[in-house]
DNA sequence: ACCCGACGTTGACTTGGATCAAACGGCTCG
DNA sequence: CGAGCCGTTTGATCCAAGTCAACGTCGGGT
């Protein structure tokens, strides 16, 4: 079931918060200068997925969340038919490994999807320090509680939307979030398969190529294999009007 | 839109987490006796929600989470078109508006399907008492935790379920609920109705019914209007694995 | 006690997306 | 440079669930 053997390069590089360009984006974000600083002890190492390789696995203990420096991740289960189910899509900034609080080990596996690096943060040490510091304990708490809000919104998207306005969601919510992370918001390159889109959208990957096909003929976007060029984001978001 | 003003019957009567029968289920679980006293100073009073009224609605200023005491509630959004989608149910020792913490003001709207009684918990004491008390802000971590992989199971219910397994799912899920909280794990009685159910499964209401008149006919449960008696949990238990 | 309206069931028909199948494009690796 | 494979596209067919419609049932209010 396990892929053969991956060896996961793990290399503990030093960084600091205090330097890090995505301070804004994840858990330092408002914090005073010292308080960063401590973060910067608790932050004790950086690790390096390649592509291809888990950053965890569902069932491994939890001791650590991770917070993606640079690079993508898919987190999902698999069912016990082999097939995969993804529950979501991470870039620089995104805390992944959240989900495994609550029962003190992963629940579900994490897997990048190209060659990444995240920063490990021992859990109880997160917890001690968000004792020490408000506005840390009130960041993470916002963040976990984004998590929520954004797993309920699919919810939304999987109960009661269609194939073509679910995509355009997800289409619009990637442009979202590539623009805050100053990247351009209507092209970019999909690091994910089709197969991957329909399990996290509940389709089938036909069903999205069909879907990719239809909103180029309706020049919403122009798609070349993973390169997406969106040429009418009001376009798009009037489908996801359509009947939401 | 709104119901034609409803009248929020709210009267705050003392109540003690230390005396609370749902201690094991909720925020004071395995706190010492003297961090129990201090939780009672923090939830400073106890509301009372009539069946059909709201706890609280969208778009309100988030500033306390809720724990049910006593009750039923549903959460849900109300779409543009009118349609209401569910995002789910809560039953006595769960926590509400956990979602409002992120934006601060609350994304969706809590009502209650029974008469009810919650706890206030006015979430900056909450916030100051968990940096007091290690075990609550341990906790509180986990109920946050556990809220999100509810969420990523309902979203892999919703993506790659059929009508029967969700309802399967569906039921098996309320009677655990029920027999965690010492209630018949095979009797009980649904507060919501088949459109309720609908929302929250990606169903329409119709084929809720059919899914319960098929279990009926295959003596899986029994079902009259709102009282469910299950008859074969393992039969159930096969619905789920058939596919999943 | 009765009526009304909300909720639930069931049947007939339609349809969006799944499934099955075939062909193609673009990597990677020998 | 060519072979092979993975991922993608597109077409044809099928089926689970949605839609529309009619009827049944329960419970609350006067």
């Amino acid at each position: 079931m396990h892929s053969p053997a991956i060896r996961i390069s793990s290399q503990s590089l030093q960084v600091a918060c205090s330097q890090c360009n995505l301070r804004e984006l994840c858990l330092p974000y408002g914090l005073h200068s010292d308080e960063v600083e401590k973060l910067d002890e608790m932050v004790g190492m950086r690790r390096r997925v390649k592509r291809g390789q888990h950053l965890y696995r569902a069932g491994e203990p939890f001791e650590s969340i991770f917070a993606v420096r640079m690079g993508f991740f898919k987190t999902g289960v698999i069912l016990e038919d082999g097939r995969e189910q993804v529950t979501g899509f991470q870039m620089s900034g995104e805390l992944l490994g959240l989900d495994g609080i609550s029962s003190e080990s992963h629940t579900c596996n994490a897997v990048a999807l190209e060659d990444s690096d995240v920063c490990v943060i021992p859990f109880s040490r997160l917890e001690h320090l968000s004792r020490e510091i408000e506005s840390l304990q009130h960041n993470f708490h916002k963040v976990m509680s984004r998590e929520i809000v954004r797993d309920q919104g699919i919810m939304m998207l999987l109960g009661s939307m269609h194939a073509e306005e679910r995509l355009a969601a997800f289409l619009l919510n990637l442009s979202q979030r590539f623009t805050t992370r100053g990247f351009s918001p209507s092209e970019f390159h999909l690091r994910m398969t089709r197969q991957e889109i329909g399990s996290y959208l509940g389709l089938k990957l036909e069903t999205v190529s069909r879907a990719f096909s239809k909103f180029q003929e309706g020049n919403l976007i122009s798609v070349q294999q993973k390169h997406i060029h969106i040429l009418d984001i009001p376009g798009l978001r009037r489908i996801l009007r359509k009947q939401d």
